[in-house]
RNA sequence: GCCUCGAUAGCUCAGUCGGUAGAGCAAGGGACUGAAAAUCCCUGUGUCGGUGGUUCGAUUCCGCCUCGAGGCA
């Protein structure tokens, strides 16, 4: 088992941290998040992040790494991430990635470098005014002029990605694309993804929606708001915040919140399903027998 | 009991001056190397409440019936 690093993906609810945390005790193994919501501090329930009881001891790396009012990105989870595998491998402990960012799990496995551009709100606001002004073509068309490759990969409706695209090559003025870290890390991986039938998750994400609530999301975001965090903040993006925010501002229901949250952490799995579709080396794992299936597929592996 | 309004996609509704119908959301599929729990793209779906009539032709016009909302008693 040297040098192999173990990747549990799937959609949420599936039962990827219990999974982890079984091959943990088994393996010898600590646990690396994968999770761009989880690495917010105070974001608890609603990221349904596993409780100190949960972990059983476990190690577990990469939550709860920035205040809800910072911002975060790919480019420094990667950076993270390579630290704390290279560290527990040199400790001769198998390292567990776990989580369902399926960006974050791709940029990890094919060394992307992401170098250190820093989000810049001024630049965001320009293009974002002249989208405004002059629509998504005329946007799309600069992106074009100044990066062909690039522009050819977004859609010019995806205006969020255009602006993107826009402020890093202001910014930093590098290309999006190939640049590999130069220090590899020396470890192979296996990536393990988790399904359930679609009817089964679906309703594991209906009944864990209801559980938020009683575990107090709400009280969660009012805190969360009452400590100052902004509506506008990249935590609060996440499903679950996102409606609750709306929910007390438009006097919903609890009942028209959770409906609202159920739909749409449904499409998200949805999406994660997709993402999960379309990735190398990815062996499909019974969501029900996942330990038992993982470690068949180990102990072959080391034949 | 009488009057008025409504009944169209899974939901909310638009529409057809009579030639069998569409938007949004949901659902399904897909993309995605720097905000990814984000963002974006593609695709159906229908006894147009039932029943008679007028008509070459009715979801559309007329009658009756059923159900729902409101008003008058």
């Amino acid at each position: 088992m040297n040098n192999t690093v173990i990747i549990i993906f799937g959609p949420t609810g599936v039962g990827k941290s219990k999974t982890a945390i079984e091959l943990a005790k088994k393996l010898d193994g600590e646990i690396i998040s994968c999770d761009s919501m989880q690495v917010f501090s105070q974001l608890n329930v609603g990221t349904a992040k596993v409780t100190d009881e949960e972990k059983q001891g476990i190690v577990h790396h990469l939550l709860d790494v920035v205040s809800p009012s910072e911002e975060f990105s790919v480019g420094q989870y990667v950076q993270l991430a390579r630290e704390k595998i290279k560290d527990i491998l040199q400790r001769g402990k198998q390292p567990i990635v776990v989580g369902g960012t399926g960006l974050y799990i791709k940029a990890l496995i094919n060394n992307y470098d992401f170098g250190n551009a820093q989000k810049d709100e001024n630049i965001r606001e320009k293009y974002k005014k002249i989208l405004e002004e002059k629509g998504n073509e005329y946007l799309y068309n600069i992106l074009l002029k100044k990066d062909e490759n690039i522009a050819k990969k977004i859609h010019f409706n995806d205006t969020k990605k255009d602006i993107r695209a826009l402020e890093i090559i202001e910014n930093n003025n590098k290309i999006l694309e190939k640049n590999d870290f130069n220090e590899k890390i020396n470890y192979n991986y296996l990536l393990f993804g988790l399904f359930l039938p679609r009817e089964e998750m679906y309703e594991k994400i209906n009944q864990r929606t209801i559980a938020m609530f009683k575990n107090g999301l709400v009280e969660e975001v009012k805190n969360l708001i009452k400590s100052g965090i902004s509506e506008k903040a990249q935590s609060m993006q996440g499903i679950g915040y996102k409606e609750v925010v709306l929910g007390l501002k438009e006097n919903f229901s609890e009942e028209e919140m959770i409906k609202l949250i159920q739909q749409k952490t449904r499409n998200y799995a949805k999406r994660q399903l997709t993402f999960m579709r379309g990735m190398e080396n990815l062996i499909w794992v019974d969501a029900k027998n996942s330990v038992k299936e993982i470690l068949e597929v180990i102990n072959g592996n080391r034949n």
